[in-house]
RNA sequence: UGGCCCAUGGUGUAAUUGGCAACACUCCGGUUUUUGGUACCGUCAUUCAAGGUUCGAGUCCUUGUGGGCCAACCA
C-alpha cells in the first residue's frame, strides 16, 4: 500500500520521514480515542479513518482506546454505540483498551513524581488557583503550597485515594513552571477528587487522572507511535512531552502526538452540546435521526460504510480551517449508491393516467433491470394494467421543447414498458389535473424488439400499476440547516437556522416488488433518487427514507426560467 | 498587550522537498442515454500582500495583513 501513487499526507509525510529516519516499520502502531460520554458523528469519522487508514497503509495495529477518566460524563451505552459504529464503518481494532485499564499504572507514577518533587498537593479552591494561574499575557504565580514537603504531599495524596476527602478539597498538580507562556504548563492538575461511580472500575478509585496526565502515558504504555489529534491539542503538546520525558525508557517507542485540522462539514453543527440540544428540544427526535450527522443517523439515513470512507479519503487533513461542502458527501453516496442500489420504481406525488385503449381488467408483467451498472443484479418482473400513476411533475397540458415529458398531444415513453400518448385530461373545480387519458401503442413495449418497440422517443417516465402499488411512508430528508455555517453567527443562535422543511413526511406508491424490503435495504427510486428502508417499517407498511436526490438537471433548467 | 498555529480556484486536498500549479467536488457548456441518472469531453488560479535570496520561489528569509488556538478539578 505503501508504493500507491496517491499523494501522502502532511501526517504520512512525517510517518515517512521517521521510517526514513530508522524508525522501525514494525514499531508503528495508531490508536482512536473517543471519549464515552456521547455519540460518534461524521467529524470523528475523519479521524476513525485517518487512524485506521494508516493503519492499513503501513500493516500496523490500531488500538481503540477509550479515554474514560471523567465517571461524571461517561457511560457504557457510548462504549457500546462507539464500538458498533466503528465496526460498522468497517474497522477492526487490534485491541480495545481503556485508560481507566492503566488507572494502577498512572497512580503509582504519580506518587514518582512527587518523590522526585515534580508534584504536589494543591490545597485551594479552583478559584484561587485561577487567580494565581495568570492569563496568556500575564505570568502566574506560585501558590502556598508548592513547596510542600514530599512527605506531605505522599500522605495527603494517600488520603486523597483513601476517600478521606470531599471533591475539590485537594488536587495533585505537576510542578512546572508557573511562569510559562504556555498556560498548560503552570502546574497542571493531574488528579481530582471524584466521588463518582466509574463504568468499568466502579467504586474502586476517588481520584481520576486529568487528560493531559492520562493521555501521552496511556499512549506510552501501548507504544502508540503516532498520536494523532486536533489542533486544538497543539499547546498541550509541550505537556504532552513533558509527562512522557517523566516515564520513558530509552529502548522503548516514544509516542510522538502530532495535531492536524477537525474536518468541518457545511449546513450542520457537530458539538455534542448542540447535537443534544437538537435531540432535547425535538428538532431532530433521536441521536440516530436520519438529519443529524452522527454515524447512527447517516446511517440510517442511507448512507454506506464505504461513502463514508471514500469521503474522509478525498478530503484529506491538513491543518488549516476548513468547511467542507456536503455535496462532497453526497457526490459519494450517489457515487456508491449508483454502483450497487436496485433500480425500483415509486411515484411520490402521483397522477392518475388511464390508457383508454389497453383492455380494462387485463394486467401483464414486464422485465426490469435491476440495475444497469451491475449485470449480475438481474431483473424482476414488474405489473403493468390500464390505471397508473406517473408524477404529478411530468404531466403539463402545454409545455415548450425543453419539457421532454408528458403533454396533450405528444408522446413518450414508460420505463420498461410502452410508449403512450396523452389524448385528453380531467380537472377539478379548482382547474387542477386530476387524470389523464392517453392511449397506448401496443407494438412498442420495451425488449420486444419491434420496429416500433426501438423508436425513440425524448422522454421516458417511471409509474407504477394503481392497482398492485404498494403505499408506504416516505420521510423526504433535507438539510438541517439553511445556513453552511450555523454556528459561526456572532449574531445569531445556530438553532435560528433550522431548515422547516428538513423533514416532509409524504405518502408514496411503489411496486410491488418492494414487499420484501427490510430495513437497512438501500435502493433507487428511478428519477427520483436513493432511498433507504427505515427501522420503523412494520410488515403492515414499510417506512423508507430518502437518502439524496439523484442529480436534477431538469430542476436547474426551470430555476433558470 | 504575550505565546503558538495557519494562509494555493467557489469548496477540499496535492505539487517528486527550489524546476511547466495537479486531482476530486461544485458551477457552467456539450456528447451518449428506455433514469433530464450514470458515463464521457470541455471552460473556470498571475498560490493573502510587499520586499528579499536565487538562473529559477506556492515552496526559503523579512515585514505586514487576515484567520484560528491558549486563562475547565472537560476531553
Amino acid at each position: 500500500m505503501s508504493d500507491s501513487p496517491k499523494a501522502l499526507n502532511f501526517i504520512e509525510h512525517i510517518i515517512e520521514e521517521d521510517l526514513a529516519k530508522g524508525f522501525s516499520k514494525s514499531d508503528l502502531r495508531f490508536r482512536f480515542p473517543p471519549e464515552p460520554n456521547g455519540y460518534l458523528h461524521i467529524g470523528h469519522a475523519s479521524s476513525i479513518c485517518l487512524n485506521f487508514g494508516l493503519g492499513e497503509r503501513y500493516s500496523a495495529p490500531v488500538n481503540l482506546r477509550f479515554d474514560d477518566t471523567n465517571p461524571a460524563k461517561e457511560e457504557q451505552a457510548f462504549v457500546d454505540a462507539i464500538k458498533r459504529d466503528v465496526h460498522w464503518l468497517g474497522y477492526e481494532w487490534n485491541t480495545e483498551r481503556y485508560a481507566s485499564d492503566y488507572f494502577q499504572q498512572l497512580y503509582d507514577w504519580a506518587i514518582d513524581l512527587i518523590k522526585q518533587n515534580k508534584a504536589y498537593v494543591d490545597s485551594q479552591s479552583s478559584e484561587e488557583m485561577a487567580l494565581q494561574k495568570g492569563t496568556p499575557t500575564e505570568e502566574g504565580v506560585d501558590g502556598p503550597y508548592r513547596n510542600r514537603s514530599v512527605e506531605e504531599n505522599l500522605k495527603l495524596f494517600q488520603e486523597m485515594k483513601d476517600g478521606k476527602f470531599q471533591e475539590g478539597e485537594h488536587v495533585l498538580r505537576a510542578k512546572i513552571d508557573m511562569a510559562s507562556t504556555n498556560m498548560l504548563m503552570r502546574d497542571p492538575i493531574i488528579y481530582r477528587v471524584l466521588h463518582k461511580a466509574h463504568h468499568r472500575t466502579n467504586t474502586d478509585w476517588c481520584i481520576y487522572p486529568m487528560y493531559d496526565w492520562t493521555h501521552g502515558e496511556s499512549d506510552y504504555i501501548e507504544q502508540v507511535s503516532h498520536s494523532l489529534c486536533t489542533l486544538e491539542f497543539l499547546p498541550h503538546r509541550e505537556l504532552y512531552d513533558w509527562f512522557l520525558d517523566q516515564v520513558c525508557e530509552e529502548n522503548k517507542v516514544r509516542p510522538k502526538q502530532r495535531e492536524f485540522a477537525r474536518r468541518n462539514l457545511s449546513h450542520t453543527v457537530v458539538s455534542k452540546r448542540k447535537l443534544l440540544q437538537l435531540v432535547e428540544q425535538n428538532v431532530v427526535n433521536s441521536w440516530d435521526d436520519p438529519r443529524m450527522p452522527t454515524i447512527s443517523g447517516l446511517r440510517r439515513r442511507g448512507y454506506t460504510p464505504e461513502s463514508i470512507r471514500n469521503f474522509a479519503d478525498t478530503i484529506g487533513i491538513a491543518k488549516r480551517e476548513n468547511l467542507i461542502d456536503v455535496s462532497l458527501l453526497e457526490f459519494h453516496v450517489r457515487e456508491h449508491l449508483n454502483k450497487i442500489a436496485p433500480r425500483v420504481m415509486a411515484v411520490l406525488d402521483p397522477l392518475k393516467i388511464v390508457i383508454t385503449n389497453y383492455p380494462e381488467g387485463k394486467e401483464e408483467w414486464l422485465t426490469a433491470e435491476n440495475n444497469p451498472e451491475d449485470e449480475a443484479a438481474g431483473s424482476r418482473e414488474v405489473p403493468f394494467s390500464r390505471e397508473i400513476y406517473i408524477e404529478k411533475a411530468d404531466f403539463r397540458e402545454e409545455a415548450n421543447k425543453k419539457f421532454f415529458r408528458l403533454k396533450l398531444g405528444r408522446e413518450v415513453r414508460l420505463k420498461n414498458g410502452y410508449i403512450i400518448k396523452a389524448e385528453s385530461c380531467t380537472k377539478d373545480e379548482e382547474g387542477n389535473v386530476i387524470e389523464v387519458q392517453c392511449t397506448y401503442d401496443e407494438k412498442s413495449k420495451s425488449g420486444s424488439g419491434t420496429e416500433e418497440s426501438l423508436r425513440k422517443v425524448k422522454g421516458t417516465l417511471h409509474w407504477v400499476s394503481i392497482k398492485h402499488a404498494l403505499t408506504s411512508e416516505i420521510r423526504l430528508y433535507d438539510r438541517l440547516f439553511t445556513d453552511e455555517s450555523p454556528d459561526t453567527h456572532k449574531d445569531k443562535d445556530f438553532m435560528d437556522f433550522v431548515n422547516p422543511e428538513s423533514l416532509k413526511t409524504i405518502t408514496g406508491y411503489l411496486e410491488p416488488s418492494l414487499k420484501a424490503a427490510k430495513p437497512e435495504d438501500r435502493i433507487q427510486f428511478q428519477r427520483l433518487g436513493y432511498f433507504c428502508v427505515d427501522k420503523d417499517s412494520t410488515s403492515e407498511k414499510l417506512v423508507i427514507n430518502r437518502t439524496v436526490g439523484l442529480r436534477d438537471s431538469w430542476a436547474k433548467i426551470q430555476e433558470k426560467n
